[in-house]
This record gives C-alpha cells, structure tokens and sequence, in this order.
DNA sequence: ATTGAGAGCGCG
DNA sequence: AAAGCGCGCTCTCAAT
C-alpha cells in the first residue's frame, strides 16, 4: 500500500494507493494536522510517496514520527532518467529538479512554492517505466535502497552526531593555541603569530603571506626558492629552514578555516551536529553532504565526539569494501577467498592475497586493488597490477570491460541498474584520423582514457554506495525498538550511539547487517563483508 | 558588492 | 612517496 502525500494549497492531499497503485482513497488535512495523521496510519506500514523525503519527512520527525517505508519521487527520477535498463519516456519537467534543502523548521511551508505535481501519475509513470524495462527486479530494489536512504539520511540530521563543545575547543586551543581576544593585535591564533613570525624570518622577508598562494610563491622564489606552487607535497621535498614552521603554518590555517570555532558555533547546537546529507548528491549514488562538511570530517577534530554519560560510540568501518564489491560482482571465487579465512568468515582481504600468494606484501595487495579499481598507471599499483590481473583474472576483466566501454563512449552502469552519465566532452565530430593533428589526437587518447578510468570506478563505487545503503536500512530495522540510534555515516562507515549495556548487542547489529546487505544484493555469492568494529567514548579512539 | 575559477586540502 | 576515482569547503584573486 502506498500513501502518497502532496501540497494542495495550505492542505496536505493524502491519497491511499492499493498494490496496483489504484487510488482508493483521497483526503486532505491540515499541515498541522499531517503528524498524528500519519502516525495513525503507519500501523498499516504504508510506503509514504513523496516528491522528496527530504522535504516531508523532517518535520514529522520533528514531531516524533518515524516511517518505515518510503519512495522519494525525484530521486527515483533521477535514476530510471539514466538507468539503462528503464524505460522511461516522459519528457524533461520539473520532477526531474532535484529537491531543495530540508529546513526541519519550515520545509512543509516552503513546499507549496511552484507547482502541484501529481505524485500520483509520476508513481505509476516509474513503475511503469521499471516494468517495461529489462532489469525490473533490480532496478525496483534501487529505488526501495535509494529511498530507505533518504530516510536514514533525514533520522541522522535529525539525531545528530554528539559533539563536545569542551573537546573541540581543547583540541583546537591545543593545535593552534589560545585565539585572538576581541581586543587582541593579533588576528591569527597564538601558535600561528608565532610560526608566521617564524617562517617570515627564514626567508629574511617581513611582508611574506603565507595566506596567498600567489604572494608565497613570490616569497619562496625572492628566498631562492625554486617552486611552481605552494603544494604541500611540492614544498615537502625542499630543503630549507622555512618548510617546517610553513608547512606547520598551513596545517593549522586549514584546521582553523574549515573546523576551528567558526565552524563549531555554526554547525555544533545542544551538544549535536546535524550532518545535511544529499543522497544521490554524487553521479555514482554516493551521498554528498552540504555544509558542515559531513562528509570530510578531519581527523584531528574527532576527539570532540563524545558519547553522552552512561552512553557508548559504536564504530562500524566496512573493511576494503570496493575490493570485496568487486569480487562479489565478478564472481571471482579466488578474490572472494582472499577475502575469508579457513572456516569462511570474514578477514582481512590484503592478508589474504599475501597468504593465497598472489602478492608479497599487504601494502602491495592494497595498492595494487586501488590500480585496479582506479585505473593507476605509474608507481606502485602500476607494477603489481600484472600480479593481480593473473591472480584475480574475472574481478580485472570486470574493471577492463567498463575502462573500455567508457572510452569507446558508451555508459556503464552499478550493479543495481545506476546508469553512468553521457560523456560529456566526447568525441565530438567524426573527423578523420588524418585530418587532426598529432597533438590533437593525442589530447582526445588521453580524454577517453580519463574517461575509462572513470566508469571503471563508477561500477565499483556506485555498487558500494548501494552495498552501504543496504546496510544501514538493515541496521536502521534492527534498532528500531532499541534505544540506540544511528548518528553518523561516512560511505563505509556507520556511528551509533548506544547506551553502554545496549553496545556489544549493536556491535553485533551492525555485523548481521553487513552480511544482511551482502545477501540482499549478492544473493548466495561466497563474498564475506568484514567490519572493524570499536565500542569506544570517542569518535578518536575508534582507530 | 557579487560571482566564478583555481588552488589547496580534508574525507572515502 | 604519490598516483589512479569520487566529493565539499575555504581561501584568494580577478572579472563583473
């Protein structure tokens, strides 16, 4: 049954959907009224249909509802539009927008905006447009993931992740010392003040700014110098007294500007940061975060993490998760077992290609994995990459077949049906070989190529994402009556915050849904999903 | 004053 | 040690 809901006027529509998606029933509430209404109704396990679950779903957690099932319209979309294997021939309009940002304060006010789309015809249209397709089962099974997604990314906004205020500002008080006060000469952090005077008196130059790179490069050139940028790696293999106290310098302006006391007053309230999630925000269905920076949270600043008293952090990381993808996509039975121990349980992948003999060291396996998954060419990866493709034949010929395709110009798509995006600086005119210069023919190799590099990682990235997803809807269904809740997700990665005696049960939660996600979307293949779980006080200390 | 590109660096 | 893929954020600097 769904219950597909949609702005009519200042009204909320409701309209009741049997398994054939006929209507059967339309009322029309309140707005205020939307909450008890549907929390009413979720006894019957609906599937709540809306235009964007980031829109509707905010404010009823806001009022403490929570949905089990859900089917966000414009992210369905957004996938059948480039799906291979659907069959969708509506012309571009505007379910093809991708939803604006969630305000939980007043996103049910801002909805009724431009247009009154009938989610209802658009529900019927996409399943309609999966069913003529030749991949139906999979592709259906996306858009279910793609929407328990959304509902996992709207539970952790709204939980947040928590976060100590004290901690943080130790953790930067200690890096970059006591800040400027308000009527402090300098501008910049103590340890700063001082690196800055530091550096500007090795290179003997009063005015040196290391803020601008343009302006540092002129310095370190006037210094004697010789550098084209201001890169880390570039000055780290320089030999002069003004690398250390700058390189220290840039360090810290990084911390400082990203996530120093700006960005906590900003983004840290009552003890939580609440991470904006974009599912989808990615090409390959990865998710993307939006302000804060979710998804790029420094190490450094981990510590400031912290479980409430009485409560633990409960650290989840999928270990080598794009290899493990790949060997359950390919079938190859030898990766796969590089991946499990003796008795079939999950271990460590890389040792297990070092034990197998396909490789001598574990930082070889690693590399060699990402070559592949990547499409390295030069250095380590480079040079093992043989190794692998005689060990591994099936997994390398699947990442061989999408580089090719993708330089041939043609789409690739995920496991689940996700379909790559057009080329979009192709091979524009079919000009003959001859006619084009040595240079230009030269330019559009190494475009193709950087193309299939591209929809190599795509499948393997892409198949991840959903991998992940599959995850967390299966650890979000077994904590549905705990008092543990998710609070943080970083693509292989999944935080939950759990009172102390709840934690080993949790650790255990997340190990069955990893294997959960592994059948879900692999079915009976022998692929082991090994987690490094941590119980730990702080986000810091998980590894 | 606002916008956009590029540099640089954080994450997986 | 960095490279090969995918991102977001902050900063500078030039163009509007």
């Amino acid at each position: 049954m769904h219950i597909v809901l949609s702005a009519a006027g200042a009204r909320v529509r409701a309209e009741t959907l049997d398994d054939a998606l006929r209507t059967v029933e339309t009322v029309e509430l309140d707005r205020a009224a939307l909450p008890d209404w549907a929390w009413e109704r979720e006894r019957d396990r609906p599937r709540w249909t809306w235009d964007a679950t980031s829109a509707w779903y905010p404010p009823l957690l806001a009022a403490g509802v929570r949905v089990e099932r859900a089917h966000d319209l414009r992210l369905a979309r957004a996938i059948l539009r480039h799906a291979p294997a659907a069959r969708l021939d509506a012309p571009a309009d505007d379910w093809d927008r991708p939803a604006h940002a969630a305000d939980p304060d007043d996103a049910l006010f801002a909805l009724d905006a431009p247009v009154p789309l009938d989610a209802a015809e658009e529900l019927r249209r996409q399943r309609a447009a999966v069913e003529a397709g030749d991949d139906a089962a999979r592709l259906g099974f996306l858009l279910t993931v793609e929407s328990v997604g959304s509902l996992v990314a709207a539970e952790l906004q709204h939980a947040g992740i928590p976060w100590s205020r004290e901690r943080h500002d130790a953790i930067l008080r200690e890096r970059l010392g006591d800040p400027p006060g308000p009527f402090d000469a300098a501008t910049r952090p103590a340890r700063m003040e001082q690196l800055l005077a530091e550096l500007r008196a090795a290179l003997g130059d009063p005015e040196a700014n290391p803020d601008s790179p343009v302006e540092l490069v002129k310095s370190l050139q006037r210094a004697g110098i010789r550098v084209s940028s201001t890169r880390k790696w570039e000055l780290e293999r320089i030999e002069h007294p003004v690398i250390a106290p700058l390189l220290a310098y840039k360090r810290m302006a990084r911390l400082l500007s990203a996530n120093g006391w700006h960005w906590l007053d900003e983004w840290v309230r009552d003890g939580r940061f609440h991470p904006v999630y974009v599912v989808g925000g990615v090409v390959t269905g990865r998710w993307a975060a939006s302000g804060g920076g979710a998804l790029q949270l420094p190490r450094e600043v981990r510590g400031a993490v912290v479980a409430d008293p009485g409560w633990r952090l409960v650290v989840a990381d999928a270990a080598q998760l794009e290899p493990r993808v790949l060997a359950a996509m390919s079938g190859d039975a030898a990766m796969a077992r590089a991946g499990q121990d003796a008795d079939g349980r999950p271990h460590d992948m890389y040792q297990g290609m070092v034990a197998s003999g396909a490789v001598e060291t574990r930082s070889q396996a690693k590399y060699g994995m990402l070559g592949a998954i990547y499409g390295g060419t030069t250095g380590e990866s480079a040079r093992v990459l043989p190794r692998i493709r005689r060990a591994f034949p099936r997994a390398m010929a699947l990442v061989e077949e999408a580089a090719r395709a993708g330089e041939r110009g043609e789409s690739v798509r995920t496991w689940l049906g996700r379909g790559s995006p057009a080329r979009t600086a192709g091979p524009s005119s079919p000009d003959a070989a001859e006619s084009l210069t040595e240079a230009e023919q030269r330019r559009r190799q190494s475009d193709a190529r950087a193309w299939g590099r591209f929809t190599r990682n795509f499948v393997v990235q892409g198949t991840a994402a959903e991998w992940a997803m599959c995850w967390m809807g299966a650890v979000r269904r077994r904590l549905r009556d705990h008092r543990a809740e998710l609070v943080f997700f970083l693509h292989d990665e999944l935080v939950v915050h759990a009172p102390a005696e709840e934690a080993e049960e949790v650790a255990a939660v997340l190990r069955e849904s990893a294997a959960e996600a592994g059948r879900l979307m692999f079915g009976a293949a022998p692929v082991q999903f090994a987690l490094s779980v941590a119980i730990v006080e702080s986000y810091a200390d998980a590894k």
